[in-house]
DNA sequence: TTATCATACTGGTCTTACCACGATCAGACC
DNA sequence: GGTCTGATCGTGGTAAGACCAGTATGATAA
């Protein structure tokens, strides 16, 4: 009973989730551990088992570890789906964080697209070059449309090779894509979109592949300033197909 | 054919932590309510206390609830710290992680500080002047110079008056405080660093001030390449001063 | 009316116990 | 001797009941 007050106050729980973290920021747990059973880890420091497995369940919904039945808790790699539930529930909340987390992707993507000028290899390029041409191919189709816009984008950001951006980007990826689909819908509305989406994509894979990171950020940001450019006017109904592009 | 059993294979905390998150994702669970008692949560779905405490505790490490002891349950605003504890993790695990969280930050704080440029008012304009001018006090000093340096960073972001950036910035503000105290402790060997974090951060502001997009981003950017030269150089051991008692 | 206190909550935790399944190894069979 | 089989043990998954320590609230006493 006396052992129990190992760091001031900590209060079950916590003590369990600071004994799990220390291991796993010190590095003695690295992925692909097996973490001794919970009886054990119980014991060990004197607490009971349910509290055991609430710090297992914190550290499992946090994507540090997985709790496999019967089998035992293994360290894992960092997942993004923590983000991911993140942004679900506090979008859900604020609906009005969608344009925020909107301003997100362009900051994340800007800066891949940087970083892909400097990285990108020819696995990405090509990989850049099938979704342009998906882009081109499924122009009249909202959902396929959408998704290749979105395919493409992703692929911008693989080619950064960085993978806290592709994280932070496909944390993003559920909320954009709807934002994606509802972009597509307005081809329809807006024929002028059709030149806008294919030559800005083709714009930006060039400026990639001529590996200069200035004019490809500039180019991509004026990609997303011409589409939200196009869902404001679709707001205020000003259906009309000037320029695009320019 | 039991009511228990109904829920498609739920598995009792599956069960208890969907039952929660439709509430919140619909909406009828709002911040600042109190959930139910564990209790009557428990009896209501079927299955025991710890369980609920399990659920429970995902959604606190979430940041979606908050347990407050002999209180109840509440909902919260989304907050920060699961995105800080899972960077925390993950980097952890992925020591080459750091350069990658390093580039997030540079793509937040520029998208940030171009919005700052649009939305930043008075109040912002101080705080970044307030800032500024404890950089200047400061800058003998690695704590308190780290700490102003970091504070002008967060003004910036900050004054973008977007909440999704700001919590990606603070994400990552765990991790980077370090990074800004190693940089702030190669003050002394490059008497030259002195100059360029006060003229450096002085223009960052004055383009803000300017709401002037364009240049306070490519100023931004070229800070972070400059400190990033500096702590090349200083890797290469292209310095020689008290080189023990880093 | 006010102040005090008993009581019924709350969360925080422990304990014990059972289940179903995977892993393991001993023994039986080939 | 080698291989297959099966019982045992350990694992996670869960339940139920209990206790503690505070809080909130109401009733009672001043």
């Amino acid at each position: 009973m006396e052992l129990k007050r190992s760091a001031e106050g900590e209060k079950g729980f916590e003590k369990v989730f600071a004994f799990l973290r220390e291991r796993l920021l010190a590095g003695s747990l690295k992925p692909g551990d097996r973490l001794i059973s919970e009886r054990e880890l119980a014991s060990l420091l004197g607490v009971s088992r349910p509290i055991v497995r609430e710090a297992l369940r914190a550290l499992t919904v946090l994507g540090i570890v997985e709790i496999r039945d019967r089998i035992g808790t293994v360290v894992t790699r960092p997942d993004v789906s923590v983000l991911n539930d993140f942004f679900t529930f506090a979008l859900a909340q604020q609906a009005d964080m969608l344009d925020d987390v909107m301003q997100a992707r362009v900051a994340i993507e800007c800066q891949a697209i940087r970083l892909a000028c400097e990285r990108a290899n020819i696995a990405d390029f090509e990989r850049l070059q099938r979704a342009l041409a998906k882009i081109g191919e499924t122009i009249d189709e909202a959902d396929a449309g959408g998704m290749a816009d979105f395919d493409f984008h992703r692929a911008i950001v693989v080619a950064s090779h960085s993978e806290t951006l592709t994280v932070l980007h496909s944390s993003m990826a559920g909320l954009l894509t709807h934002s994606h689909r509802s972009r597509r819908e307005l081809v329809q509305a807006f024929p002028s979109m059709k030149t806008y989406l294919i030559d800005d994509h083709r714009r930006i894979f060039e400026a990639v592949i001529a590996r200069d990171p200035e004019r490809a950020d500039a180019t991509l940001r004026k990609h997303f300033a011409i589409g939200d450019e196009y869902r404001r006017r679709a707001v205020v109904g000003d259906i009309d197909k000037t320029s695009a592009s320019g």
